[in-house]
DNA sequence: GAAGTGTTGGTGACATGTCAACAGAGGGGT
DNA sequence: ACCCCTCTGTTGACATGTCACCAACACTTC
């Protein structure tokens, strides 16, 4: 027998008993319907995607309505190139703007402009009823637990191995 | 429009509490990690895309390994375009191959070919291992059930929705 | 201080997904 | 046979994400 990782895969792998596919397979169709659901409520009630969502909400939680590229696109799990592209379209739109960084030359700080700030705090209702309608209040209290910790056990797991 | 049946949201906007807030951003979270190394994973090991992975596989548990292009995009939640686009790529790597339909002169038939079944079967275990390792064998039994149960519930509200 | 190393943002080429429009068939009612 | 409506799959234009690479800068080491 192998010692590897994944051992001997070939002769012997180790597929997934009933309950166990039910349940990726449930995952992966509710992920890909709900985004869609979540996408298209977001757009058609704010005129914003997922991603300029995601973008103005971390802005908004800070204090001064900034943050440096790189900071940003850590926090969002986002490359920093994607980012990039991505506040470029945004701040055609007017929804956030680019500082030059007093200390570091190189570095451009990414500002909330007005116009940002007044979507995100139209769109925030919005898609929080989105989510409850379609997520949340479909959920008992011992599966939003459930939900909580396995996320925190995988995301700990997807994290350190880094 | 899709306002209506969320209450008066701009003067009593329901926030999440605490465990939903947490239960949310944990699930998101781990979605975009657990997405991310599951791609790589399978980048790695097979040369295969998550699409590319989903449509072999739907095409391989099939009886004649053959379906209509629309049943194949409606099984898999796709749209007719993408999944023509995405044909159009694996066929020029001899993964799939299209048919003429007997009955209806409109429609194509995509097929599974030979390079394409072997493709699949070599991916299948390395995928699942790598399922496994980053998620499933992460969770309790209580955990896979309630995954179970509470997708099956959102897919069910999501479905019927339409 | 010169060179080597790593970091920060940005860019272009390319892969992929979305959307609207389309041609070519089917199929029912008359 | 005819009109009308629907369905099928494809296509092109466009939006978005990925990748490899670059220029500017900072930090170490010699």
């Amino acid at each position: 027998m192998s010692t590897e990782g994944y051992g001997d895969l070939v002769t012997e792998p180790r597929w997934l008993d009933e309950k166990q596919a039910r349940a990726w397979r449930g995952y992966r169709r509710m992920r890909a319907l709900l985004d869609l659901q979540i996408t298209r409520d977001l757009a058609a009630d704010s005129g914003l995607s997922d991603a300029d969502y995601d973008v103005l909400s971390n802005l908004s939680e800070t204090s001064p309505h900034r943050l440096r590229l790189t900071e940003l696109a850590t926090t969002m799990l986002w490359s920093k190139s994607r980012l990039s592209h991505h506040l470029t379209r945004m701040q055609q739109r007017g929804l956030v703007d680019r500082e030059e960084c007093a200390g570091d030359a190189r570095g451009s700080i990414i500002v909330l402009t007005e116009a940002g700030l007044r979507a995100i705090e139209e769109a925030a209702p919005h898609h929080v009823a989105s989510v409850r309608k379609h997520m949340i209040d479909l959920l008992t209290d011992e599966e939003i637990a459930a939900l909580d910790a396995l996320s925190r056990r995988v995301v700990a797991h997807l994290t350190e191995a880094a």
